[in-house]
DNA sequence: AGATTGATGTGCT
DNA sequence: GCACATCAATCTA
């Protein structure tokens, strides 16, 4: 008899069936609800062969020219030019002289917003992620933006790849969280108000259940 | 032109 | 808790 397989923290590795794909029409909605939810959905990666996968556990929602903590604030440049385009497209950037951070676009064309994965939960290829993080620890595997970005093998050049249609990096549809945890964003001092960051309460594969001085004391 | 600041992660103290 | 790695956009002059 097979049982659920279990992770470190309790939490159920549930079985790697491929789903469906996610729609480019749910990801055409207001972000911080396509945010939401994105938490439960798979991330999936197949690179020379093997499949990697992992269940998304923390977002973060940015939004065009009201959100002065968005990279499309100040308009378009090359680096942002993706955040402009149709939404299901990979926004990746490069920060702090070493990492990627992986996001997703959101909204109508000529919207500039997208989801930024923070972290998520192994479930495919943990040999793999484990080789590209140099670390065996499956808990901190995919726990932060570059982190994620590192296992999964995902650079600058899947800038704009087009991940409701791609066979290399696209998401596949999970069970929803019914009621997200929600805080303001990390590492971000913009904006603070803006509660955009969500995740999936009590998940150890979430970077940080409480992000510094959030409004959650 | 030069300085500063990030949507960061790690290792050491 | 703090230094550090070290790039690109933005701010200051």
């Amino acid at each position: 008899m097979t049982r659920p397989r279990q992770t470190e923290g309790g939490w159920p590795a549930h079985a790697a069936s491929h789903g469906k794909r996610i729609t480019r029409e749910s990801l055409r909605g207001y972000t911080p609800q396509v945010a939401r939810k994105l938490l439960g959905a798979r991330l999936v990666r197949v690179d020379g062969g093997t499949r990697m996968s992992a269940t998304i556990v923390e977002t973060e929602a940015y939004r065009g020219s009201h959100d002065p903590a968005s990279h499309a604030y100040r308009g378009e440049t090359a680096r942002n030019s993706v955040m402009f385009g149709p939404p299901g497209h990979a926004y990746v950037y490069f920060t702090m002289g070493l990492h990627y951070c992986l996001n997703v676009t959101t909204e109508p064309e000529g919207v500039a917003a997208a989801v930024l994965l923070r972290a998520a939960q192994p479930l495919e290829g943990l040999e793999e992620m484990a080789r590209r993080r140099g670390t065996r620890e499956v808990r901190r595997l995919c726990k932060g933006p570059g982190n994620l970005t590192r296992a999964f093998g995902i650079d600058g050049r899947l800038n704009g790849e087009d991940m409701v249609e791609s066979t290399t990096l696209f998401l596949e549809q999970g069970p929803s969280d019914p009621s997200p945890g929600v805080s303001a964003r990390v590492g971000v001092t913009a904006a603070r108000s803006r509660r955009w960051r969500f995740y999936i309460r009590g998940n150890p594969f979430v970077s940080e259940e409480r992000p510094p001085r959030a409004q959650n004391p």
